[in-house]
DNA sequence: TCATAATTTCGATAATTCTGGAAATATCGT
DNA sequence: ACGATATTTCCAGAATTATCGAAATTATGA
């Protein structure tokens, strides 16, 4: 995770639409939501959340998988939890989490 | 934290200049760095980098204090903290990190 | 007061992002 | 093949963000 990759993240996650669109697919359980559950709790048109979510996938944030008709969105763990380690041991005070360090340990 | 300040922050830190200007801070250690020596670092005009900064500061990201003819900038570590608590406990698989918990806990 | 230094504000342009209707694509059941 | 459903792609306009030179502001020291 370099600091480009990580401001890639973060500016994808900085629209309200879509960290909401996030943090559901991760309250949501494993399965994720299909991109019209989405679409339902968050109440904007198809075309505009299918931008958004791409943005997300794009970035590698959001994983997609079609079953038939319906397009399956799951997060992306193990990114999100390399973003949120690089913001802590970029980012922080270096106080806490000094531990799981896979680059020039 | 909720997840409209939390996108605000993310968005404010999306930008790969103003996320190498934070690293910055965090790494110059308690003291932090004055304008003119973030310049220095990032090698953009002053104007721009002063325009990021100001996204910063109003995010409350990094703080800045008057000395004499120069602007010291610290981040704010809490903010951050506060964040990446954000982030853990809303947009990660739940398997980590339970603890430390303020409100309803 | 003057010159210099550090930084911001002004003003303008370029670039990007956001939004969403309409049309296209993909899949299913009959 | 047809009709319905789910979603994307195309297209365009509106809104926002990024950039930076020039001028203004704030502070220092002689």
């Amino acid at each position: 995770m370099d600091v480009n990759r990580a401001a890639r993240c973060l500016e994808k996650l900085g629209n309200p639409t879509r960290l909401e669109a996030y943090r559901l697919l991760v309250q949501a359980g494993p399965d994720g939501l299909a991109v019209g559950e989405l679409q339902e709790h968050l109440d904007i048109p198809a075309s505009t959340l299918s931008h958004h979510m791409s943005h997300l996938v794009n970035a590698g944030l959001v994983r997609q998988t079609r079953e038939g008709r319906v397009l399956r969105c799951t997060p992306n763990y193990a990114l999100m939890e390399r973003l949120v380690g690089f913001l802590t041991e970029q980012c922080c005070s270096g106080v806490a989490a000094p531990s799981k360090k896979r680059k020039a340990g």
